[in-house]
DNA sequence: TATTATTATTTGTATATACAAACATTAAAC
DNA sequence: GTTTAATGTTTGTATATACAAATAATAATA
């Protein structure tokens, strides 16, 4: 239930385990991926780029020229969803991208090249704040388990 | 990657664990999340219900007259999120809504209780696939533990 | 070489979701 | 009893994401 006061939302949230779904990972895996959502994004909000936008960056930054293709390999999203996110990241000067021919390539600017240890930063920031949170093994093993069942999903 | 073929796109899918981000568990919980809603979305699209239509609707059927704040609650969806969806199944004709004071209620139109019998169909061969994909026990013990790792955040 | 298939990317359109603010109603406090 | 706080819901606006189709370029094949 929200709370609100003086415009601010306070949340007390009802367990997951006690939910009418909480057998159904459908309802699970959605709940636990917002809310690990939300802490990344607080860790990012500081330089103001979404976590989706930041991983990004980041993979522009050590690989540059990687092609939208093997973003969208890298980041499990579908190109569509990788172009729009190019489209965002150019508008505030983060990336260039050059095509020749059918091949597009995707390039950090200067400014996302000084942004990078910041970026660096806030990804420590969410790893620590996970880890206070679930406790580091919990965390290590449950990103291993996910990462495991996601594969069998996508075969 | 994406292999086109007559408008179809059959996916290659980089394996999760090989992806630059696998230790990152917001990379991880999403991508799972993803994967197990196009999973969901496969079962329920025979009754043309997204899945989050499809668990607002059987709580609804499940409890008439319940209010949004609390489908809010059980659902861990914020209560924007709930009208909303409500909006779109008044519209399909599948819930109506009776507003006394601040008070609102969310009934199912018979509409929704005839397609009640289907809709736990499409819940069971959701269930099904997941088990003969992920394994009966491992399904199970993931949804506990990631609903477990959803209460610690969100204290 | 001409035609066909494949590949890489982008566009059009639609969805779910959220935050912040706005309403409207009820409860509390003074 | 009037003002203030709390509550339940909705709106305005913005985001990420996806599917299907469209482009455009290259590769394969006949």
């Amino acid at each position: 239930m929200y709370i609100q006061t003086k415009c601010f939302y306070f949340v007390f949230v009802m367990k997951a385990s006690g939910s009418r779904f909480s057998k159904c990972l459908y309802f699970s895996a959605n709940a636990f991926a917002r809310k690990v959502e939300k802490l990344a994004t607080n860790s990012w909000k500081k330089i103001n780029l979404t976590p989706s936008h930041a991983y990004l960056l980041m993979t522009v930054i050590e690989e540059p020229g990687v092609q939208p293709g093997k973003l969208a390999e890298e980041m499990q999203l579908t190109p569509s969803t990788i172009t729009r996110l190019i489209e965002k990241m150019e508008e505030n000067k983060l990336v260039v991208r050059t095509t020749e021919g059918k091949v597009t390539n995707v390039y950090p600017t200067p400014k996302a090249n000084q942004l990078y240890p910041q970026m660096k930063d806030c990804l420590d920031e969410f790893y620590t704040n996970c880890i206070s949170i679930l406790g580091a093994e919990e965390m290590k093993r449950t990103a291993q388990n996910i990462n495991k069942l996601s594969d069998k999903l996508s075969s």
